[in-house]
DNA sequence: TCCAATATTTAGGCAAGCCTAAATTTTGGA
DNA sequence: TCCAAAATTTAGGCTTGCCTAAATATTGGA
């Protein structure tokens, strides 16, 4: 068997597939076939048959009927991804006046294009972020990733005081409507009132006040205040 | 018949034997199977294969046994294609420390994956330029190209003193070279002396003598001095 | 004019990636 | 415990784009 996988001989789709099982099995978890086919479009099937491949190939472990686990290589190509993707947008948006709810679907592409070359010379011109626009932390070029354990929103009680950390959604229509009400990464924002049963949560912002419902609160990752 | 083609709907193999194509058919001459073989790297089979299917799609015509030619779609969708090659060229170089010698593979990759927008953020970024960092002329977004008639420093005669222009090779080692020598677009030179027989050229750069062999000086595209 | 060398196409095959339809396994509720 | 619904895999098929080997067409020199 192939000991050493040559991360960049990879396409288009395999990279696309390991990103995807990456973000479904966050903790320790295993992805479905399903929940792969649900986040890239496709159909149970052909994930399926792709997925045999990649575990052929050692990118990750499969157990038939019960889903699949990235290996150390699928995690680190993985990563090597995400770093890409994350670096492409935060230097669209500095250096070619590109904005949050437009920039994902761009790096989406760019992501399998740029050569590690051109990714280290990007990220050296913007200063090696942490965090790229939406606030999801950028892994280091040796696979290194800081998640940070925030909160949602829609978790927060009454009372309580948060900043917005990260944005759990790349759909343009989410992000502009969360721009315009001023919830971006940095706000902060304090809970004023919450209905029961899932409904509609009041924030204040500053002197503003912002209603906003649930499902837009399940995206909203904050952090509670430094307890200083 | 489909009337309308969609460029941004084409692969990335398809993008590059149209490249190929309109290269190697500078003057409304025809391409050969071998001639686009070769360029790119593949077996005669293989692109007689795909020239016909892409005469089955409109993007050119194909005399079978005496080689294809760009229609005005094809020809369409191969400049946009060298707008985008020679504008991510551009960019890399001024933006991002690329040297005009390891530009040319990043740009190979990324003109497939980029999207119009990106492109044009990158020309404004640019300012417009004319020309990319090897002197080749960028089409404007229209799809129009000014091709300059220029001289190859191997055809002018002992006495003549013209401007390097633009460079016509890809290759690092020869860029390189070329760079090394003061031989890059903008240089202004003399020649000194010819030997016959495609014999070693003599220039005068400013104060400095240099000589080249003929390989070189074919590369090297030139302009004679305005005639004011 | 003819024929051998050269160029091109045709034939047949393969891998990647996708699909639909059918078969199989798992699972959760009665 | 059992069985129907849900999840998954298998079977079979298609397109793109590449290859090698074999057949065919073109061409230039004797
Ligand atoms: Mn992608
Ligand atoms: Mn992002
Ligand atoms: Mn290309
Ligand atoms: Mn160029």
């Amino acid at each position: 068997m192939s000991s050493t996988i040559y991360l960049d001989a990879l396409t288009r789709s395999v990279e696309d597939y390991l990103k995807a099982i990456y973000r479904i099995s966050d903790s320790g978890h295993t992805a479905s076939t399903s929940q792969i086919a649900q986040v890239l479009d496709l159909t149970p099937p052909s994930v399926s048959g792709m997925v045999k491949r990649l575990s052929e190939q050692g990118l990750l472990e499969r157990v038939p009927y019960h889903g699949v686990q990235l290996t150390p290589e699928g995690r680190r190509a993985a990563l090597r991804m995400l770093r890409r993707h994350r670096l492409i947008e935060a230097y669209l948006v500095e250096f070619l006046g590109y904005t949050w709810d437009t920039v994902h679907a761009e790096a989406e592409r760019l992501e399998h294009a740029v050569s590690d070359g051109l990714v280290e010379r990007m990220a050296t011109a913007l200063g090696n972020p942490q965090f790229d626009p939406h606030g999801d932390p950028i892994p280091d070029s040796e696979g290194g990733i800081a998640e940070p354990a925030y909160i949602r929103l829609a978790d927060l009680s009454v009372g309580e005081t948060a900043e917005i950390r990260r944005v759990d959604t790349s759909q343009s229509d989410r992000l502009r409507y969360i721009e315009s009400s001023g919830l971006k990464p940095g706000a902060v924002v304090t809970v004023a009132d919450r209905q029961p049963f899932r409904g509609p949560i009041t924030l204040r912002i500053g002197v503003r006040q912002q209603v906003i419902g649930d499902e837009m609160a399940q995206l909203l990752l904050c952090a509670r205040p430094v307890t200083a």
